[in-house]
DNA sequence: CTTGTGACTTGACACAGTGTCAATTGACAT
DNA sequence: ATGTCAATTGACACTGTGTCAAGTCACAAG
């Protein structure tokens, strides 16, 4: 109820965040986060019982602040399998850059941790059908390539957009932000759309 | 000089290399290399001075074993631009599977440790010479699509093949090998080779 | 037969980081 | 005055890596 300090948990939430985008997840300690956020350690498990769940929490604070649910939505709004493709690309893939601390940090737990494995994949999952929505409305434009199966496209647009390939491409390699979201837009297209097909949705 | 037991050393990187594949790299622990080992987790340091070194003994080693070295360079001896290429999604993409358990620890450490992640590094840097390699044989024969420069070709390509993507279409979506393989050689055509090329390689 | 030397063992300890516990403080509410 | 809740203080357990000192044991050379 009383206050004092405007609501704790969120003062941790906010130093946590704070934390990882500058570190890019490396080396953040609950004691950096506690004392970040003006308290004690100890004072931190009084409101998240382990590591793993207050990484978990931060990405949750994360995706309202930032408001992902919006963003992925609107990719939905496209009216061609085509666009809807594109608008998914961008807008997942501008997201990458804005979670990369926090995901980075709950990746790293994933090998070590169950909890922090189930909340990624959740959250993978959730951009999983991100993927699945966009194939589905290619094929039903007809302009799916033949080459795969639904199933098998949404496999590769899955792991073409997962937050380490564009880690790899981005930082390893140095492509400007610009040029990673250009290229997967084009190797999206190559990849997914029938040879010769033109659209030939206006049939239905 | 003296024996014993064949050279403590070999049976030390035979007990990591063991549970590392057995484990898929995950929690083996110092302590349990050495009881394989049949010797004390101290009389491991005698050996390597750090957990970090010894993982890196171990990809050598491996690589010996198997080597690895043999495999890449016969994808050289192909003909055709896309013959190699072809050739080096297979001996590298049929690799990863027997190097997983090993560079899986390491790529865990990476975060943290300075001398894996250099060790990591070199190895991706002597893949992306087969990558390099590939796509140059592809522009050579004017095959590669305009719409990419080699450095960018490699640098996709490079990712492509990443260790992470191979793990996560058979492991996470459950391609079998032969599907990731088959699929990847596909899609390299397809993103790499020039719409209407048809080999004009003959030309010069 | 003694004296090394080298490889290994035993047991103890330092250090970092997470997680736990008990006792205490301080503020605010009844 | 009493209770309650959030937080503090200080101590401690646990895991895993890495270090150190002293001791054992076998084999080799004088």
């Amino acid at each position: 109820m009383a206050v004092g300090a405007p609501e704790t948990r969120t003062r941790i939430l906010k130093a946590a965040l704070a934390l990882l985008e500058a570190s890019q997840g490396k080396g953040v300690r609950m004691t950096d986060i506690a004392k970040r956020a003006g308290i004690t350690r100890q004072a931190l498990y009084l409101h998240f019982h382990t590591r793993a769940a207050l990484l978990i929490a931060t990405t949750y604070y994360l995706d309202e602040l930032k408001g992902v649910e919006e963003r992925l939505v609107a990719s939905r709004t496209a009216q061609t399998g085509l666009e809807r493709l594109d608008a998914f690309i961008e807008a997942w893939g501008n997201y990458i850059p804005e979670i990369y601390g926090i995901a980075k940090a709950l990746l790293a737990m994933r090998d070590t941790d169950e909890a922090a494995a189930a909340a990624w994949d959740e959250r993978m999952q959730d951009m999983r059908e991100g993927c699945e929505a966009a194939v589905n409305a290619l094929n039903r434009d007809d302009m799916l390539s033949p080459d795969h199966s639904p199933d098998k496209a949404t496999d590769i647009l899955w792991t073409m957009l997962s937050v380490r390939n564009w880690e790899q491409l981005t930082i390893e390699c140095g492509w400007p932000q610009q040029k990673y979201i250009g290229t997967l837009k084009s190797l999206a297209r190559r990849i997914f759309v029938a040879e010769g097909a033109s659209r030939r949705s206006a049939d239905r």
